[in-house]
Parts: C-alpha cells; sequence; structure tokens
RNA sequence: CGCGGGGUGGAGCAGCCUGGUAGCUCGUUGGGCUCAUAACCCAAAGGUCGUCAGUUCAAAUCUGGCCCCCGCAACCA
C-alpha cells in the first residue's frame, strides 16, 4: 500500500455555548480538503474536536448553574451535532479533557522541561477583578477594564513559563525557508511583520488550578495553560494513527499566532517534527460586512441555516462565495440566488435533462461499448488539484462549474433531442451523445461530491454509481429518476 | 506616523505583480428554443476603474499625497 497520506485538522473549539457560522465554515472548508484527498486517492486523516480545559468554562458553568463537565458534555454535543448535519466525514473527535489528552500534554510538558525550557517565574500585568482576567497595555491604554471601566490593578502572580523568546529567530528563519507553511502570503506577511517588529515575551503556561484542567506535572497547584495544551490534540490524536505529523492545520486567522509561531516553537524545543502547513482560511462576515458578534447580534446559526436549505446549498455558498484566503459576507439572499440558479438550474437541471431523455429513448441500462469520448477531463482534474493545493477552494469550485457549464454546452450544441429515432444514424448519434453526456455527469458528480457529498452521491445513484476514488474510465450506466436536488425556495422574506 | 486588506457598470467580484480596444456571475430589456425543476440559448443596454497629482507615446494597472470602508492588536473560527 503506497498510498499517499494527508492528514488535517480544524481548530479544536471552545465549548461555552453553541456553535455558530465560523464554526461550520471552518468544519466544512476542512471536509472538503479531506474528501477532496480522499478522492485523489490519499490515505486521509482528518480529525476535529473540542477544547475542553479553559478557566472560562468554569465560570460559564456557574453561570449556567451547571457543574462543569455536565456543561461542557452538553455543549460538546451541540458541536457533534452540527457535525452531523454538515456532513463532516471525521475520523476522529477528540475531548481534550480524555485522558489519552492529559497523557500526551504531560509527555510534551516533561520534554519541555528536560529540554530546560520551562521555569518558574513571576508574571506582572493589569488585572480586573470582576473579568478575572489580564489585559495588555494596549488593550486598555488607559489603564481602565475594557469591559467595566474600572481601573486595573498592577498584579504579580507567579506560574511557568516557556521559553520562547529564545527561539524567535528560529521561528522567523523557519517560517522564511518554508515558503508553504504558513498559507496564505497575507497571512505569512502579517505574522512575519509582527515577529520582526516585536521581541517576544516568553509565555505564561501555567494558571493556578482551581480543580478544572490538566494538573502541571509534580505541581497539582497548578493547572497547564489552555492554549499550552490545546495545541497538543493534534499530536495526542495523530501520532497512534500514524499520522502526525499533520500535514496541514485549518485555522482562523484569530489564533494564526498560536499555530504558527507557539506551536511550531514547542514541537521544535521538544524535538518533535513539525507540522506541514497552516493554512488561514477567511472569515464569515455578517451581511452587512462586518463581524459577526454577539454584541452586535447580527450572527446566524448554522443549523437554523440548514434547517431551511440543503445541506449542500450552505456548504456550496461557503465555499464558493467566501474566498478562501479572505472574509466575506454572509447573506441568505444571496445563498437562495445560487441555490436557484447555480445548484438547480445548472448542475441539477444538468442531471435531470440528460437523465430523463435517454431512459425515454434508450431504457436504464447504457453500455460503454463502442463508445467514443468527446470531452476529455484531464485538465479539469489537474486544475482542481492545482486549486486546491493552493488552499484555494473557492477557485476550485469556480472551476468545477466551468466543467459543468461545459457538460451543458456540450449536450446543447448537440441537440439530441433533435437526432430521429427512425433514422438509424441519427439513433446511433443519439445513443452516443447520451453516453458522452453521462460520461460528463459521472466525472463533474464524482468530484462534486467531495464538496457537496450529499448531492454528488445521488447524482451518481441515479446513473447507477457510487461516490470513491476519483475514477474516469469509461462505465456501464444503469439509470433511475433523479430527485429533485434542488427545490425551487420561496424568495426570503424581508426580515 | 501600530500592522494589514479593500474602494472597478444596479449587486457581488476578476483584472493590477509582467502598463496598450475594461471581463465574469447575478439582475434588467428584447429575441429564440423546448430534452429538463417556467429550465436553457442568443443579443442589447449599463462603467471617465475612490480622489488629486506625477512617470510614460500610453495608467484600472507604476510612483506619491488625500478621503472612505473593514479586519487584526496574544486565548472571540
Amino acid at each position: 500500500m503506497s498510498q499517499p497520506k494527508f492528514s488535517i485538522t480544524t481548530a479544536i473549539d471552545y465549548p461555552n455555548g453553541n456553535p455558530h457560522l465560523g464554526h461550520a465554515y471552518e468544519k466544512i472548508v476542512t471536509d472538503s480538503y479531506a474528501r477532496f484527498y480522499r478522492l485523489m486517492g490519499h490515505d486521509v486523516f482528518f480529525l476535529t474536536g473540542t477544547d475542553e480545559n479553559g478557566q472560562n468554562l468554569v465560570k460559564s458553568a456557574e453561570a449556567a448553574g451547571l457543574d462543569t463537565k455536565t456543561f461542557v458534555d452538553q455543549n460538546v454535543a451541540h458541536f457533534k451535532v452540527l457535525c452531523e448535519r454538515l456532513n463532516i466525514s471525521y475520523d476522529e473527535f477528540i475531548r481534550t479533557t480524555e485522558q489519552r489528552h492529559h497523557e500526551a500534554a504531560h509527555e510534551i510538558w516533561k520534554l519541555l522541561e528536560a529540554k530546560g525550557d520551562i521555569y518558574f517565574g513571576t508574571y506582572e500585568g493589569l488585572y480586573c477583578t470582576n473579568c478575572e482576567a489580564y489585559y495588555t497595555e494596549l488593550q486598555a491604554p488607559d489603564g481602565k477594564c475594557p469591559a467595566h471601566y474600572k481601573p486595573l490593578d498592577k498584579i504579580t502572580e507567579e506560574g511557568f513559563f516557556l521559553k520562547t523568546s529564545q527561539y524567535q529567530s528560529w521561528i522567523i528563519e523557519y517560517i522564511k525557508s518554508n515558503p508553504n507553511f504558513v498559507t496564505p502570503e497575507l497571512s505569512k506577511k502579517e505574522i512575519l511583520s509582527r515577529l520582526e517588529s516585536e521581541p517576544m515575551r516568553d509565555l505564561s503556561i501555567t494558571r493556578p488550578s482551581k480543580g478544572w484542567g490538566i494538573p502541571v506535572p509534580g505541581h497539582p497547584e497548578y493547572v497547564i495553560y489552555t492554549w499550552f495544551d490545546a495545541l497538543i490534540n493534534y499530536y495526542t490524536a495523530s501520532k497512534p494513527r500514524g499520522f502526525w505529523p499533520n500535514s496541514t492545520h485549518v485555522v482562523g486567522r484569530d489564533i494564526l499566532w498560536f499555530h504558527a509561531v507557539i506551536w511550531p516553537i514547542m514541537l521544535h524545543a521538544a524535538g518533535i517534527p513539525l507540522p506541514g502547513q497552516v493554512y488561514v482560511h477567511g472569515m464569515v462576515l455578517a451581511a452587512d460586512g462586518k463581524k459577526m458578534s454577539k454584541s452586535l447580534g447580527n450572527g446566524v446559526d448554522p443549523i437554523d441555516v440548514v434547517n431551511q436549505v440543503p445541506v449542500d446549498s450552505f456548504r456550496y455558498y461557503i465555499l464558493r462565495a467566501i474566498p478562501s484566503n479572505s472574509n466575506g459576507a454572509f447573506v441568505m439572499e444571496d445563498l437562495l440566488k445560487r441555490h436557484q440558479s447555480e445548484l438547480g438550474n445548472d448542475y441539477g437541471n444538468l442531471l435531470m435533462r440528460v437523465v430523463k431523455l435517454a431512459r425515454k429513448r434508450i431504457g436504464d441500462e447504457i453500455s460503454s461499448d463502442g463508445m467514443k469520448l468527446e470531452m476529455n477531463f484531464d485538465s479539469f482534474i489537474s486544475d482542481m488539484k492545482d486549486s486546491m493545493e493552493k488552499r484555494e477552494h473557492h477557485r476550485a469550485m469556480d472551476r468545477l462549474w466551468v466543467e459543468v457549464n461545459r457538460v451543458n454546452g456540450y449536450i446543447n450544441d448537440q441537440a439530441p433531442w433533435g437526432l430521429k429515432d427512425v433514422d438509424p444514424e441519427g439513433r446511433r448519434r443519439f445513443i452516443e451523445v447520451m453516453y458522452n453526456g453521462l460520461y460528463g455527469i459521472d466525472v463533474v458528480s464524482q468530484v462534486l461530491g467531495a464538496f457537496l457529498p450529499e448531492t454528488g452521491s445521488k447524482a451518481l445513484g441515479s446513473i447507477g454509481k457510487k461516490l470513491g476514488v476519483i475514477d474516469l474510465s469509461p462505465k456501464n450506466y444503469t439509470l433511475s429518476d433523479p430527485p429533485v436536488l434542488f427545490p425551487r425556495m420561496e424568495p426570503a422574506k424581508p426580515a
């Protein structure tokens, strides 16, 4: 078995509430890469999960009147439901409260300690007693808490630190000499300019224990800082499955620093191989072009969306309308428009017109015997690969649609409905054109299945095929009436 | 002068690196076709490419100033 390996991760989610659109976005994007690499014959490992050791969870649980464990379990269930509703094909779902993860975190802690990269020291910062949080001078330039407008206290706290500062020039060099490590280019520029403009401080990696979290080995009065342990989840889950180092970590811009700087430093210092890439995806903005946030109340609930439209319409919109390397607004009306015109009219209709016409005049069995293929899909496949390897899935979707339209165009040009059965040559040509149309649908649907799995699977089902590894060889088709994949929908009611 | 992205026909975007008749999708209007979910095809209308200046035979594209929108600024994907 010499299948190339490909392992991909989402960031693990903080289960202190219900999943929002950003979570859905990241999972759909990552899932599409996982499915695409499977389609291309890779041995894929796709990891997602939840980050459950944060101290804030204790407070959120209290506010909800639950003990922390119950609270977290409940919320984690919501994230799993989200994955099911979105057809997320993860191979493993890790929870950082699992024993195996505690062990992995300890393993790495001890490696770093043995290297002398962890030391005990004091932390000095501006503290708000209401928030129970530290603020930097940038966040609170006037020395007042941005949330409570009360003067912050200067507090000194003891704890353990990781000597991140001594790896600053190493990480700069590493990012520069591995041009694909941080992608897209824009994010790399951002991280490098930050690394080159200010000296790094050592990272505080413990908090005083409140009975929740991973205890520091030998110092149970402290727990390991959430971020330090959270990053390790990738290693915890992938290593035993033979997928460490991971190929790609998919992350949001907001946590790039931890993934592109802190995580590589931790691994490098511990003598563990580094992941291949940190891919920063775009951000979903609200319809008004602003960031979605609770305070603005402009958020969108992904479960709400898939209650209204087919899950693949949602997946399609997310993948195509929001550029892979930048931000895009989520506008429900646009989603509905694309559902109707691109999914329904372009793709759904292609399937319908070809299969129905073929069944009507040929029957349910169409053999490849003696058929000449009139469309070549080699450049389509290689363009798709190219865009996906560059982590430009929105361009891949554009390319896919060029192909959908090419098959539609082929049918238009050949106009099989004009070929008459009474003429033997017309009959022969009719079968040939229909075969080529079906073959086009076959190829396009196989690829489409990586992005829209339910649709791909139903479409292939109607020609007697199943999703799997890409197969461009001519096949025999067994036809059945395709379901209406993208039913026409009433225009959204004005809000 | 904290860092970064953007301002292109009604809407959303591509083009800018490597200057030379401004392109795509949707929408609008007018034709056509009928295999298909009132689908599809063809054509037309619509832009002084944020603004001011510079370089050049030639600027959406290069240079500089200004205006406006947005993201990030260490635990919010």
